[in-house]
DNA sequence: GCAATTTGACCTCG
DNA sequence: CGAGGTCAAATTGC
C-alpha cells in the first residue's frame, strides 16, 4: 500500500499495458489480412482503436492511471478509495466460496425507468436473495443467485449496484459458475449471437472480469483479481467497441461463464453491438473458453512482464466514437 | 398455492 | 466494531 511501490507498479504496469496493446494491434493487423472485406473493415477499426488506446496510454501519467472514467466510484468522488477496495472486499467476504469471479460493469442508455430490475439482463434466471445499503452509495446493492441453485446446484451469484453519479450505469458483479441447464442453452445462444460469457472455475485463484458497456458505445473493461491470500491484481483493458458488425470478432465458442450479455432488461433484442473481441493477449487466454475454464489461465500468462502477482493497472474507458447506439 | 421478492437479523471479515 | 454478504420469515404477485 505504499505509494512509492504503487507508482513503481503502475509504471511497470503501464509498460505491460502498452505491450499488450501493441500485441493486440499487431494481432488484429495480421488477422485482418485473412478476412474478407466486411470483416476486414471491422478488424481495421479495432486495430485503429488499439492504436488509439496505445496513444492514450502513452500520454497518460502513471499516477493518473488509477482513475476510473465511467462508473465504478459512485459517490466516492474525493474519497480516494473507490471500487477496487470494495470489489476486493466483496469478493473475499466469505471464505470457501467462489474462487473465480466475473465482474461486469454496464452502462445502459437512458431508456425508461431505471431501478434494480433494469439491471442488465444476461439471459439467466436470477433470484434475489438480498439487498444492502452500501456505504457512500446512494443506491443499494442487490444480491442475486441462480434460480437453479437448489435444483441444479448452480453456484452462480450476481450483484447489481447502480452508480450514484450516473444512474444509467449499473455495476454488475458476477461470481461463480453456472452449471445449470440454462447455461448450456445460454452458451449456444451466446455463440449464435456473438455474445460471450465467462466460465469461471472454482480453483484456488480469484479472478474477475469486468466488462463495461458504455452508452452509446459498448466497451469493456477486463479486470482480474487474484486473491489467493494477500495477492491481488487488476488489469483493466482498454475498452473498445465494435460498431455494427457483431460477427466480426467473435472468437469461436466464446463463453464467459458467469454470464453476461448486452441485453439490458427490457431494452430487449438488440441486434448489434454484441461484443466478443479481445486484445491479443486476452484472445488466447480469455476468448477461448477451454483455456479460460481450465487451470491454465494465469495472470502471468496475460501479463508476461509482470514478475509478481501484486500489480495493478487501471485505465480509463475510452469513449470510442461509435454512431451506433447500444440499444 | 407456489415462487419470487422484501427486509431485518445474523454472520464473516478486516 | 463496522461494513458487506447471506439467511430466512414475511410479504407480494401470478
Amino acid at each position: 500500500m505504499e505509494n512509492g511501490t504503487m507508482n513503481d507498479n503502475k509504471s511497470m504496469n503501464k509498460s505491460c499495458l502498452l505491450h499488450i496493446l501493441s500485441e493486440g494491434e499487431e494481432e488484429m493487423r495480421r488477422l485482418s489480412l485473412n478476412l474478407n472485406e466486411p470483416q476486414k473493415a471491422a478488424a481495421m477499426q479495432v486495430q485503429k482503436k488499439f492504436s488509439r488506446a496505445i496513444d492514450i496510454v502513452n500520454s497518460m501519467e502513471v499516477t493518473g492511471m488509477q482513475q476510473m472514467p465511467v462508473s465504478g466510484s459512485p459517490g466516492q468522488s474525493g474519497s480516494g478509495s473507490p471500487r477496487s477496495e470494495g470489489s476486493e472486499r466483496s469478493l473475499k467476504k466469505r471464505k470457501g466460496t467462489v474462487k473465480r469471479t466475473i465482474k461486469v460493469q454496464c452502462t445502459v442508455p437512458n431508456s425508461g425507468p431505471l431501478d434494480a430490475a433494469s439491471a442488465p439482463d444476461d439471459g439467466y434466471s436470477w433470484r434475489k436473495y438480498g439487498q444492502k445499503k452500501i456505504l457512500n452509495a446512494t443506491h443499494p446493492r442487490s444480491y442475486y443467485r441462480c434460480t437453479f441453485q437448489k435444483t441444479q446446484n448452480c453456484q452462480a451469484l450476481k450483484q447489481v449496484q447502480r452508480s450514484d453519479e450516473d444512474p444509467t450505469i449499473f455495476d454488475v458483479t458476477y461470481q461463480g459458475e453456472h452449471v445449470c441447464a440454462q447455461h448450456a442453452a445460454q452458451t449456444s445462444l451466446t455463440q449464435s449471437l456473438g455474445h460471450q460469457h465467462i466460465i469461471p472455475t472454482q480453483n484456488e485463484s480469484d479472478k474477475q472480469f469486468m466488462l463495461d458497456f458504455t452508452n452509446p458505445n459498448p466497451s469493456f473493461l477486463i479486470e482480474t483479481h487474484e486473491s489467493g491470500h494477500d495477492e491481488q491484481g487488476t488489469i483493466i483493458s482498454p475498452s473498445f467497441s465494435i460498431s455494427s458488425n457483431p460477427n466480426v470478432f467473435s472468437p469461436s465458442s466464446t463463453s464467459f461463464g458467469g454470464a453476461f450479455s448486452s441485453g439490458f432488461g427490457s431494452s430487449g433484442a438488440s441486434d448489434s453491438n454484441y461484443f466478443s473481441a479481445f486484445p491479443n493477449e486476452f484472445g488466447g487466454d480469455f476468448a477461448g473458453v477451454s483455456n479460460f475454464h481450465g487451470s491454465d489461465f494465469e495472470l502471468n500468462d496475460v501479463m508476461p512482464c509482470s514478475g509478481t502477482n501484486d500489480f495493478s493497472i487501471e485505465q480509463p474507458t475510452y469513449p470510442f466514437n461509435s454512431p451506433h447506439a447500444f440499444k
